[in-house]
DNA sequence: CTAGAATATTCAAAGAATCGAATGTTCAAG
DNA sequence: CTTGAACATTCGATTCTTTGAATATTCTAG
């Protein structure tokens, strides 16, 4: 009968724009929150109250360092989920693709990710992705 | 920005109990709308809108024969994407599997399989899910 | 202990989803 | 054309979700 709830709880959970995206970002690499604000255009808060609703359906977990908290996604699985859905609806030609993550430094965030790459890139003119004088 | 509207109202459809369980009676075959109307013990007034919104989602497809309407999945890949889900769940402890599909012939349904069941169940007493008598 | 930075939580108004009840439509038989 | 069966649609009350605003917590530095 009910072993249904989960399911819709955790399908549910998922099923929200913000959350995607958050999720679409951690995919890549862990991300501290004011990070997540920064590269989605939203109030901090927002993204903590997206953050706990993923928290407590068991899809990310958070890990201090100092004053800043990282997420990251507990089970890479949950990102499949979302590959297959994105392709039936592009088999539909319907645009379902992640959207472009921007670019780090990210204005106005100051977590060390973001901080580091200013300060390379005042004193380093090069913008390439991977600069080869770094090691 | 929102390519992942379309993705969130695909995501949304799929996280209901109701739709679910039409889902997994849909996956084994195509079913007429009084069959999945007493399979799950609901008024039927109540499955057609749940159906509906299936079809606007282009989940599911209506065919009609005579005063019958029969559904079927659009794109069996959405059960791949269910199944993910159970796994992951599951994976955690979490029961999640599929309800058992009740055997046909079905108390009260006048769909042509149960009452093809029901003739034959009458004349004889094989209970058997695959009688090999028949043919 | 104090201040400030980063994050979390709480609350409430607005909007969306759910589901029961009533009613409409379509088809086949007569 | 009428009736009955199978299904679809509409409507509204209730309930859940969303999201902005305010506030609280936790940590570090000093």
């Amino acid at each position: 009968m009910s072993h249904y709830q989960a399911l819709v709880d955790l399908i549910k959970t998922l099923a929200h724009p913000f959350r995607l995206r958050i999720l679409d970002i951690l995919a890549k690499e862990e991300t501290c929150v004011c990070h997540l604000a920064a590269a989605l255009g939203q109030r901090q808060p927002y993204i903590s109250q997206q953050l706990m609703i993923l928290r407590e359906a068991g899809i990310v977990r958070a890990r201090r360092e100092g004053t800043l908290i990282f997420y990251r996604l507990v089970d890479e699985r949950i990102l499949r989920i979302i590959e297959y859905a994105r392709q039936i609806l592009c088999s539909k030609g319907i645009k379902a693709l992640p959207e472009r993550i921007p670019p780090i430094p990210l204005e106005g965030c100051p977590c060390p990710k973001c901080t580091a790459a200013r300060m390379s890139f005042s004193t380093n003119v090069d913008t390439r992705e991977h600069p080869k004088g770094e090691k």
